[in-house]
RNA sequence: GGUGCCAUCGCCAAGUGGUAAGGCAACGGUCUGCAAAACCGUCAUUCCCCAGUUCAAAUCUGGGUGGCACCU
């Protein structure tokens, strides 16, 4: 039977890791991350993981599972998170589910299209077409998708006919059979959204980005440049550490970098709250002391 | 005090008589195997103020205000 689920979600910087550890003591819980740069071993500071101390209190699962020259993909999150869920209920602890990326968020609770795994050659040679052949070959094949898709969104329009390509059926066709907006979901689960007053949010950020490099981001950085992890890794793209590279290489000023990195952390706690606004599943917090934890408690016993 | 230059969206900035480019920021949105990614949309009826010339002024003229530079 499958554990009820009390799902953390938020912008950047809202407090989320804060509430998670809040819950996780106060009901003998363990944290499941669902961050896709937290996966990554050797950037923690950038990527705003627990300390070791706080992992010694309270369990953390999915941080740390890959090195930076892997890529985790969202369907290897989800077997991973599946995983770690049913272990922290089998041991009769409370999982709590801490997440930032959306993606992932809604891959663990409603699950993917039965669809082909990434195929990076057939990708390179999609992507060869450009953007414009892309969309006209996929209005051919598949005019859902076509409209759907902006012509110039060649990752989608990638993944369209890729899934084409490998399946022989077309994206519609798969995802008219796995539709998120009509399905059940995977688990029975309690979202709760943390949403702090936009400049309030901004500030913290900008506050968060300062202490990052006042612990040391750029140490953090220069190791795992000695290590040979380079930009050209989806995981050295990470706000802060894409950034730090590019100091470290002798493109881009410091000051400017750091500036960069609060606004990037902006600009992706905007679309944070996009992405989660349309939720209506999700019950809004202005901040992590607002939470009643009390009802979140009766919520998991099942009452 | 004098002389010169300048004043266009929160910031940078094009436009020098024909009816306000662009970039950044901001804001809204999309998202089904790269998502801290990729992509889309909105954003000056108005150009420091007043008066004038003109069919027509951000663009020309006069005055005012403000800034910068040099001189005294």
């Amino acid at each position: 039977m499958l554990p009820r689920l009390v799902v953390i979600v938020g912008p950047t910087g809202a407090g989320k890791t804060r509430l998670s550890l809040e819950l996780a003591l106060r009901l003998g819980g363990e944290v499941v991350s669902v961050d896709s740069q937290q996966v990554y071993i050797g950037m923690d500071i950038g990527t705003g993981k627990v300390t070791a101390d706080e992992r010694a209190r309270v369990p953390h699962h999915l941080v740390d599972v890959v090195r930076p020259n892997e890529d985790m993909t969202m369907a290897r999150y989800i077997e991973l998170a599946d995983r770690a869920i049913a272990d922290v209920a089998a041991r009769g602890r409370v999982p709590i589910i801490c997440g930032g990326t959306g993606l992932y968020v809604r891959g663990l609770l409603l699950g993917l299209f039965e669809g082909p795994p990434a195929d990076t050659e057939l990708r390179t040679e999609l992507a060869a077409l450009g953007t414009e052949k892309l969309h006209a070959e996929l209005a051919r094949i598949d005019p859902e998708s076509a409209t759907r898709i902006d012509r110039n969104d060649a990752k989608r329009m990638i993944r369209a006919l890729e899934v084409y390509r490998l399946t022989g059926a077309t994206m519609t066709a798969h995802q008219a059979r796995h539709d998120h907006k009509t399905m059940p979901r995977r688990y029975e689960a309690r979202l709760v959204g943390l949403a702090p007053e936009r400049e309030q949010l901004y500030a913290a950020i900008d506050a968060r980005v300062d202490a990052m490099i006042a612990s040391g981001l750029e140490r953090e950085v220069e190791a795992l440049r000695a290590a040979g992890y380079l930009p050209p890794l989806r995981s050295q793209q990470a706000i802060g550490y894409a950034e730090l590279h590019e100091v470290a290489a002798g493109a881009l000023e410091r000051g400017r970098a750091i500036e960069l990195i609060k606004r990037n952390s902006r600009h992706y706690a905007r679309r944070q709250i996009s992405w989660y606004r349309p939720d209506q599943t999700i019950t809004w917090y202005p901040s992590s002391a607002d939470v009643d934890l009390a009802e979140l408690e009766r919520y998991l016993a099942g009452l």
